[in-house]
DNA sequence: TTTAGCAGTCATGAGTCAGGAGTGCCAAGT
DNA sequence: ACTTGGCACTCCTGACTCATGACTGCTAAA
């Protein structure tokens, strides 16, 4: 087992691909790809013109098994790929594509009409992009603590009840209710909201967890039960739910051949629907500057070895705050899916700012 | 083709079931939701003291198939239920189970610490009832069209820019972003929800699409523009959006060997992901006055003629809001499903009112 | 009306077999 | 030193057969 995200290596001591090798390997990538059919000596010969025999080829193949790259399921079969041999066709092989500029457009096309709600924007760019790269996607929606606090607002809802609603910079309201034992006017907690407005204008949501909301609403000339009720909501606010992931597309999952058996779909299907797992998968990704792909072992489960997940980190005013990602089975085509992912990120990123100009 | 919704009648002359023909569909039933296998009729005399010889209850099935309740798989098998046989069971045979009291107690306990938003709460309840149910649940949220008015809220946000919080009955807060061109200060917008609140306060959601808002907004001394906005704010937030539907537990699909076969897998699953079928489905069903159930065919969709659904309506406030329900393969455990619906829609029968006395 | 017995049906799973795709290796060719 | 044609070998796949067993319907006797 390898280290967790570290990329797999070919073998300790992977012979380096000449060229010809290396066109061997690109090609049986995207045979294999298009076909899920190991690929043997012969299509290779008939379908691309590698100005070689099928023998010749047949040799090469031997090499590329004995360096790690392909693998053969039984003895009179072609060759598929292995981790290691889709982690050097997506780091050295591959050509990288650009989307279709209807693709492009429909993804501008769809942020466009985009609901300005944030939860909407997660749901709509899941099943966007699900649809799109015939997968599941997934996304994990920004965490409170990379937000700053914009505005709050308590509301007088009953003599002794209100809400409080927050206002982050990426414009989501977060709400919640509080109780107290004072008797407040619809005016006071306008005043008291000014008031901690004024104090705390501008801290990220972070910050906000250390901040004295007592003192403030003392200072504003209300008691201690109010002052404890304000701190509890500010606090249960600005906590970090766990975080939300939506995902769309898992019945693509079931035209894939390699899920056509039940046990494994079962234990994709779980890992989809406990989020947990999914949300672990791909945190660490936060982090990276691009489109980034991790192959079977890769991910670190032992669980879903036979699938692949692109994933893209979306930033909002220079932070990355979110990561946008697709799941699939390993035999997925990565250059297409790593463009959707960057493409979708970067109109993602788009919006935001434009939210936050407004 | 049956009309929607409309019971399975046996067939046009169904013989009415003597005391033993009633007995012997409610064993098989009993025995087919057990054991997933066509019963036959030496497995009915060994494992259910009859009384009988197997080449009686043969003759008893014989005439049950010709009356519409079985249908035999093949010749060589053994009987299952038709929609009719269930939908018979359902009305007159089984035994109507409630809640053990543990499972009454973990649904008790679950709202004991539910959120106190809207949102969250449908989701838990989805979450709860697909794993006790080991089906699929899923929900209709409460539209916003059932809810009233209770509280709105202008928050100055920038200068052009200003977010409305309405508070619905549910105690759910709906947030719009408005812009206009007129300069405004916190405080005008304070005010100004003042006296929409003095205004509307009490109406339901539905009435409020019909409200004059842009005349007590320009009677606050507001120009055209600003009026404008906060109506459309307004017309946003109280018009339904899609009904929300949570769904949890896909994955007990899986285990149930009549979804074996993949593509009736893909197309459950498509109408899961869908939503929109989902809630055509149930959306009847919120006028029922209890757990009920839909079998097969008479879900009037030719695509889940495999399945049974049962559903109950929960209530706010003496008014129907939603629906709760429950998705599997016809061959369910009906009686204890029924109670978990019903029970399920108590409690949260219950959150509801007391959400409201606070 | 019930029951025992029996012939008949048919899904299921195991076993067999031919076909074909693909390999590895060797020896000859360039 | 590669490359290539050829050939033997492996092994999956799908079709086909066949025995088994579960179950039925029917008949005739109780």
């Amino acid at each position: 087992m390898t280290a967790k995200g570290k990329p797999v290596a070919a073998t300790p001591l992977a012979p380096p691909l000449d060229q010809r090798k290396a066109f061997i390997l690109a090609t049986i990538v995207y045979e294999y790809v298009a076909t899920a059919e190991p690929v043997g000596s012969q299509t290779l010969t008939q379908k691309y013109n590698l100005g070689v025999s099928s023998a010749t080829i047949r040799n090469e193949m031997a090499e590329l098994e004995a360096g790690g790259y392909l693998v053969q399921p039984h003895t009179s079969a072609g060759r598929i790929p292995s981790d290691a041999g889709y982690r050097t066709y997506v780091d050295r092989l591959m050509q990288p594509e650009s989307l279709s500029s209807e693709e492009a457009k429909r993804i501008r096309d769809e942020y466009r009409a985009a609901s300005r709600e944030l939860d909407g924007v997660i749901e709509q760019t899941t099943r966007l992009v699900g649809e799109l790269a015939h997968n599941v996607a997934f996304m994990i929606a920004p965490s409170r603590e990379t937000q700053t606090f914009r505005h709050i607002q308590l509301i007088w809802l009953a003599e002794r009840t209100g809400l409080a609603v927050l206002v982050t910079s990426l414009g989501v309201a977060l709400q919640t209710h509080f109780e107290h034992s004072e008797s407040v006017t619809a005016d006071d907690l306008t005043r008291l909201s000014n008031r901690l407005n004024a104090s705390f204008g501008g801290r990220t949501m972070r910050e906000l967890g250390d901040v004295e909301v007592i003192a403030v609403v003392r200072a504003a000339g209300f008691g201690d039960d109010l002052a404890r009720a304000v701190e509890s909501a500010f606090r249960s606010a600005a906590r970090s739910p766990e975080p939300i992931v939506a995902s769309s597309g898992t019945q693509h999952l079931l035209d894939q051949p390699e899920f056509q058996d039940l046990r494994k779909l079962r234990s994709i299907l779980r890992i989809i629907e406990e989020q947990k797992t999914l949300y672990d998968l791909v945190a660490d990704s936060i982090n990276d500057a691009g489109p980034t792909v991790r192959i079977g072992h890769e991910l670190g489960s032992d669980e879903i070895t036979e699938c692949s997940v692109v994933t893209v980190p979306y930033r909002f005013s220079d932070q990355t705050v979110g990561v946008l990602a697709i799941m699939g089975p390993r035999r997925m085509p990565y250059a297409r899916l790593m463009a959707l992912a960057g493409g979708t990120a970067q109109s993602l990123n788009k919006l935001f700012d434009e939210s936050e100009r407004r």
